[in-house]
DNA sequence: CCAGCATTCGAACGAGCGTTCGGAACATAC
DNA sequence: GTATGTTCCGAACGCTCGTTCGAATGCTGG
């Protein structure tokens, strides 16, 4: 962090000035200390308010070991959030094999699916190792402009959506199938906005109880019950 | 929109050369028009990643006209987030009046305090007069990194959400508060869901039917029921 | 017709952006 | 020691950003 001199910068001729600065030598550690600063800035301001300069200053390193490691800051917000969903989609399809192992040819619990689904993502957010910035990650996905997440939202989602679209009918058979994917489209309306930490940004008005202590495993049962008791209402008759 | 002359910039002499060009001479239709181009490119491509200029150039107006009418960047947007939620806190306060006036003494229906909190923000969304691009910008206002959004959601919803914790708990008298608080954010969570959009923005896999061209009375219907039927489920006991 | 005001524009400013590039520091193989 | 490849950095390159400013334009009241 030495002062920059003030001399006039003459592009040919630069003096050999460093001495005795230490070089990290462990591209794996840069390369998640890069992921960690951008997963916190990209969630905290958004992929274009987050610049390529303040990620890796946050991460102690330079631009160039950015582009040198990713190639691009696009490249790096994608591995940002594929570092976060690759476990969350393999946990999700491990626990439905499991569900659906045990339940042999019969109907499927409605609320283990669903427990299926929903724990990962929390099991992914509590992770003490890594800095648990992984809250907004997941809202930004939804929400965030670059053309590049809308293809790697379909990707991600993609993949899980059949799978318990499928569980789904099986648990509820006798339930109309347009009715499956509009319900889980609410659910993923209450996961995205639960997981984007929204419960603690609004605090509850005066004389109601604060909602930004509770457990996430309060939280998650909760949304298992209600979630349930919505995919169970039965339609109303239109006209 | 006559090509610039190459001339090179002299910066005190510039000749008198505008013959015939009109000016516009509404500065309430210039306002309008620049709020709607704010409207569609804050929600297509979020705060940060849609600049001035193409909002303006999207306007048919200057970067110049935009600061002379709201003074900055950011004052914009919270005009641009501002003309769209006054009219839906006005109409839901105004539902649930009317709902609290028929019911008098007794335990509201919870049906139609859900269709007062939703109803507002379909009939928002769905006006013919201006574009229809109200979609995505109620969800930037609980994404978007901006610290003014914050204090304006909050200012924004916490004049509805007192009113509507009452009103849930008068149509759920048994219900615990904190349960009741907790049941109005996955109520949220799907509302801004549905609100932006993503209903069409994720195809649904082969096999199963599409959502994209669902009435939105199909969809406030069925938001309704599953949203009812979570809050009234009773809670699981806890250890 | 002329003064005063509101409205709009083009041009410029300084700052910050993502990206590129040459080379320094280190590790390994000969 | 020397050659080679990997990892990282500082500096620079264009470019675009939000904002500012002086001037041009049309309207209004005298």
């Amino acid at each position: 962090m030495t002062e920059a001199e003030r001399v006039t910068a003459s592009p040919a001729a630069a003096p050999i000035a460093t001495d005795g600065a230490p070089r990290r030598r462990n591209p794996e550690d840069t390369k998640e200390r890069l992921l960690d600063a951008a997963e916190r800035l990209f969630a905290d301001r958004g992929f274009e308010g987050a610049s390529l300069r303040a990620v890796t200053q946050a991460a102690g390193t330079s631009v160039s070991a950015a582009h040198y490691h990713f190639g691009s800051k696009e490249a790096l917000l994608v591995a940002t959030i594929r570092r976060r969903t690759e476990p969350v989609i393999k946990a999700r399809a491990a626990q439905l094999d499991a569900l659906e192992r045990r339940a042999g040819g019969a109907a499927l619990p409605l609320e283990e699916v669903l427990e299926a689904f929903l724990r990962p993502i929390f099991a992914e957010r509590a992770r003490p190792d890594r800095g648990d910035d992984f809250r907004r990650i997941a809202a930004r996905l939804f929400s965030d402009p670059p053309p590049i997440i809308a293809a790697l939202k379909r990707e991600v989602f993609g993949r899980t959506a059949a799978r318990f679209l499928d569980a789904l009918a099986r648990a509820l058979p006798d339930k109309p199938r347009q009715e499956i994917a509009l319900d889980l489209q609410f659910l993923v309306g209450v996961m995205v906005h639960v997981t984007a930490g929204h419960l603690e940004d609004f605090p509850t008005p005066d004389g109601w109880p604060s909602l930004s202590g509770l457990p996430d495993e309060v939280v998650l049962d909760r949304m298992i019950q209600f979630v349930a008791a919505g995919l169970r209402a039965p339609a109303r008759s239109h006209s």
